[in-house]
DNA sequence: CGTCCATTTGATCAGGGTCAAGACGAGTGG
DNA sequence: CCACTCGTCTTGACCCTGATCAAATGGACG
């Protein structure tokens, strides 16, 4: 196995200001893993034997209720943390996280963080503000649950990846990895047939272009008006 | 001003294990106040010029929408900090807290809980704890809100407030602060009218009592019964 | 005693879930 | 290369949960 070059972790915010040797004796402790599309990289209740950093390709953390219902918690892009159970006072995975595509990612093992967070405060302090940061964003998620209709719900939550996944593609921005019906109904908590008729009736007026696992969303402007309850008349 | 004594705040998790001198150093930056039913401790949107911990009532913190609709995001009790925007890296405070009854509240400064993280590592990672439980607590609020029925979201709602601030009466458990049928629906994403009907059944049912501002749970087994959607007959 | 809220309760209605078929397209094996 | 299969997506019909609209009731408090 070779070894992992440094360049892949410098530049990332929580290693933010450490030398070169810092960071390789934290690449020492780390594996590299490729993960096969639609396998899991930990599971829902799993002993949280290791946490992970997303080198690349795109992950979905779901939770499933006891009755098997799923929900998407958030999907996960290149450079960021997963399975940080540690820093949550856990010892078990609160979600699982499944490769949306293949994917690579670094796993240490979860009894190093504390070691880890003393010895490099950046990393601590960086990762609980990633903490904090994704705290923000789902107490957003609640206030859009309890307040917003559909429609608008389905409008954010393709806003939200367009914004954070998007490619710029001559027809629109794309969302950058495979997601079906399913998967946005199980962002929004709604159905993929309620999915379905606002693709196409958002295709109808010209707002997104979509088709099998795969949304590209035309006219992002307008489109927000919509999520913003600004009734859009044409 | 009398000065604030230590055992206010010894005892709690995020100042656990620290020597009696450095709680009155921290207390000596602390102001206490006061704060009566209604008014608020912090406002949405405000400069976070301190943050606090609640000594003595009940505080809830709420999100309003541009539009006005407001979310009840969680319920302070004794002990807890709140308004900890620097924990979340922002410089502003994400939502308004309002006193539910007259309350005791302990304010720092905002600009010192960096020397504070730093010269007691036993706070900086009770709080970070603190806001990863949040998180957990959030994400769970999440699910419920995009998989369950209305009646099972009041139904765990209630059951919430009974394990955090239940006092145990003749009757059942009371909720220790009054809380109206609005404020359950902010908390479930629902209306007050909703809620009304789901007590006056229960009420027929002999799960809770209820009156102006108040709920009893009578039988906790039985309402849990339902918040998990094992329906009930009789 | 009067006013102001919180609450209750009825009537109506629509957003969106459920049920049911089918169409479409991509990959597989013969 | 084609037929088949499986999974995704579409679309229609129907219905139910819970929101909305409207009024009246009942306490609490000044």
């Amino acid at each position: 196995m070779s070894r992992l070059d440094r360049s892949l972790i410098a530049g990332l915010p929580m290693f933010k200001g450490l030398a070169p040797a810092d960071l390789d004796r934290i690449l020492l402790q780390a594996r590299s893993l490729r993960i096969a599309k639609d396998q899991t990289v930990f599971e829902q209740e799993g002993e949280a034997q290791s946490f992970f950093l997303l080198l690349d390709g795109h992950v979905r953390v779901v939770k499933t209720t006891p009755d098997g219902q799923q929900v998407i918690v958030r999907y996960i892009s290149p450079g960021e943390l997963m399975g940080i159970a540690h820093a949550l006072g856990r010892t078990t995975y609160p979600a699982s996280a499944i490769a949306a595509v293949d994917c690579v990612v670094l796993a240490w093992p979860d009894h190093i963080w504390p070691e880890l967070a003393e010895s490099f405060p950046s990393f601590g302090t960086g990762t609980y503000k990633t903490v904090g940061t994704r705290l923000q964003e789902t107490q957003s998620r609640v206030v859009e649950l309890a307040t917003e209709q559909v429609e608008q719900r389905v409008a954010h939550a393709l806003l939200r990846l367009v914004k954070q996944t998007g490619r710029k593609t001559d027809e629109g921005i794309l969302i950058d990895f495979p997601i079906s019906r399913q998967d946005i109904a199980e962002m929004t908590g709604t159905t993929l047939h309620t999915v379905s008729r606002l693709l196409t009736a958002w295709e109808e007026k010209g707002l997104v272009k979509s088709g099998r696992q795969k949304v590209t969303v035309v006219e992002p402007h307008r489109l927000f008006a919509l999520a913003e309850g600004r009734a859009d008349k044409s």
